[in-house]
RNA sequence: GCCGGGGUAGCUCAACGGCAGAGCAAUCGCUUCGUAAGCGAUAGGUUGUGGGUUCGAAUCCCAUCCCCGGCUCCA
């Protein structure tokens, strides 16, 4: 009922997700404060997919809180106040808000460069804030406020904690709902929920946390993955080693890993006055295996590969599911090779992982290639800064030259590397880092790797560390979501489930089971009592791709009737059978097919 | 590790200071059946663990373990 509203050509553009979710946090502030107030205001940033405030109250917030502040926000938003955006000099706003001792603004203002400072107003409540935010109140109305979390002051484990409330925002009604809808998805497809469901993996208390139990159908995966992945490096010229999974201190005092990374491995046992660790990495193992021969440049590239056993101290509130755990198998190998390799060496990594998208469905990705730190090379730098500075051009010109999707991001390297992260995103569009590699100039020089060149002289080789599946647990666990539980036929635990119609069907569907087994597939059978549709139904929430029912008609037939899950079926001769699952499970064949 | 929320039968959950329950799964019987739940019966528990308060604790308090949402971290 706005008639002061201009006309369609004068119309101001709609607000951008920005501003709506800026604004929302501002408005979520100002319920709070109204609610309980004296809260110290922090921070409220939009972020993807929506905002959130951090707050310093004497009211400690509990779940319930959500609907009645996100009521008040409603109330809020009814009244359709103008935000109106001030200026103020600097000193001016330290000396207001520090008055009202306000010591987070105090603070945030400090660090700002600029000799003015925003503040945003609506009805009575001021907030600094850079913006943007939308013209009026009255404009948010698609968000929700999702949950309340403790969050450190500026991300600093040794600063006060804060209480962080999140919430979503959107442009449109439709776009929220989507976006819960897409949560609720997410939720269905969780591993941690699919995994226990669909017996692939199990924790237990007196094992330990993080320590992941593989259950029959997870070994299974874990197989067929693994076989997979040796098929693939052997193709590729890799050589498998076998290490064991301890070894003494003074090599990874060596390494340089032991200063670095002490705090994420388990403490040492010791034995005869020596103190052994557990591996949390193969790569000194490796390097070992390298050293263990004299290297001429006519064995380069040496290519190193084992599917290792590696364990690390993650500290407790970081486990979660398969995605952070405490032993973890490694699709790890080891790249020796010459700068002059180096490129191809690289290039044929990258074209493993496209390769592996390829089977996995996986379409959308992205590498995410973590140099030193901007200013300087900072505490990580090892030695040798023109060769590290050298490694990173290199993969970047290799990055640029193998035309793959990467992403800058300064800082996040490894201590003696370059590092590439490797970003997915599922069937249902969640990102996930599957793996991690880095490029290393500095480690093979501290463990004297050398390989004679041309000349006859010593020389260290450069070292890629490469994981194209990274770890059995976070891959599953990612393929666990990404397929929703329904993997492909030659990855299910389960590839077909024979169901009988009555009894005079059993010693044909034992007979046709043996069969199938003898060839290599993984075959259940149904013989029970119970009525065909409850056998379907349970293989169905099995996730078991095939279904072959096997009734009287089928058995003089010579055939089963081939059911997927979503219903479509055809019938096929016992004696097609075998071959037309293998041919599937050869192919890798992304679902299951009716003939 | 930090802040907050949880832990009840194999699973999903109820009971919230007064006899620990339901559905599904399991077991046993009946049913021999054609495309996502046939019928009946039985069994299933030291309510994560250890203390405390109380006539009485799954329920309130303390400790501890584990899980969840975040923060921090992720070689």
């Amino acid at each position: 009922m706005d008639k002061t509203q201009p006309s369609p050509q004068t119309a101001p553009p709609p607000p951008t997700l920005e501003e709506l979710r800026h604004s929302c946090s501002h408005v979520l502030a100002q319920a709070v404060v109204q609610l309980w107030p004296g809260t110290k205001l922090a921070i409220g940033p939009a972020i993807e997919n929506g905002f959130y405030y951090d707050l310093d109250s004497s009211h400690a917030f509990v779940p319930e809180d959500l609907p009645v502040i996100e009521e008040r926000m409603r109330a809020l938003c009814k009244e359709r106040q103008r935000f109106v955006r001030t200026e103020h000099p600097r000193e001016e706003a330290l000396k207001e808000f520090s008055s009202k001792g306000e010591i987070y603004k105090v603070e945030l203002i400090e660090g700002l460069p600029d000799a003015t400072v925003s503040y945003y107003t609506n009805g009575d409540f001021t907030d600094l804030c850079r913006g943007p935010h939308v013209r009026h109140t009255g404009l948010l109305k698609h968000f929700k406020l999702m949950s309340i979390a403790g969050a450190y002051w500026r991300g600093d484990e040794k600063r006060p904690m804060l209480q962080r409330i999140y919430g979503i925002a959107f442009d449109t009604k439709e776009a929220l709902e989507a976006h819960l809808v897409l949560l609720e998805e997410a939720a269905k497809r969780d591993h941690r929920k699919l995994g226990k469901a669909l017996g692939i993996f199990t924790f237990d208390d007196e094992v330990g946390p993080g320590l992941p139990l593989w259950l029959p159908n997870g070994a299974a995966i874990i197989e067929e993955l693994e076989s997979y992945a040796k098929q693939t490096e052997a193709a590729a010229g890799y050589q498998r080693v076998k290490t064991p999974h301890i070894c003494k201190e003074s090599m990874y005092l060596r390494s340089g890993h032991l200063p670095y990374y002490k705090d994420s491995m388990f403490p040492p046992m010791e034995f005869e006055g020596v103190k052994y660790y557990l591996k949390p990495m193969n790569c000194p193992h490796h390097h070992k295996i390298f050293a263990a021969e004299p290297r001429s440049y006519r064995d380069l590239p040496v290519r190193l590969a084992e599917y290792g056993t590696c364990y690390r101290y993650e500290q407790s509130g970081e486990l979660f599911g398969l995605m952070r755990v405490r032993s973890m198998q490694m699709n790890d190998a080891h790249i020796y090779c010459t700068l002059e390799q180096f490129q191809d060496e690289f290039l044929a990594v990258c074209r493993m992982y496209l390769e592996y998208f390829r089977v996995f469905g996986i379409e959308k990705y992205v590498m995410r290639f973590s140099t030193h730190a901007a200013e300087g090379l900072g505490k990580k730098y090892v030695d040798q800064p023109e060769l590290w500075k050298k490694t990173e051009e290199m993969v970047e010109q290799a990055l640029i030259h193998g035309k793959i999707n990467y992403v800058r991001v300064p800082n996040e390297a490894a201590f003696y590397g370059p590092k590439i992260d490797v970003q997915v995103w599922s069937a249902i569009g969640r990102e996930f880092t599957l793996a991690t590699n880095q490029v290393d100039f500095a480690v093979p020089a501290r463990f004297d790797l050398t390989y004679k060149n041309r000349e006859g002289k010593p020389e260290t080789p450069l070292c890629i560390h490469r994981a194209p599946l990274g770890t059995h647990e976070r891959f599953i666990g990612f393929l666990i979501e990404h397929y929703g539980g329904r993997f492909p036929l030659w990855l299910a635990p389960m590839q077909l489930k024979i169901l009988t119609l009555t009894d005079n069907e059993a010693a044909p569907a034992q007979a046709l089971a043996e069969r199938l087994r003898a060839a290599g597939l993984r075959v259940e059978l149904d013989v029970r009592p119970e009525k065909l549709g409850h056998k379907i139904r349970e293989a169905s929430l099995q996730k078991v791709p095939y279904q072959a029912i096997l009734g009287p008609k089928d058995a003089a037939a010579g055939s089963v009737m081939l059911r997927v899950q979503d219903g479509r079926q055809a019938p096929v001769a016992f004696d097609a059978l075998a071959e037309k699952l293998l041919k599937e499970v050869r192919e890798k064949t992304p679902a299951p097919l009716i003939p």
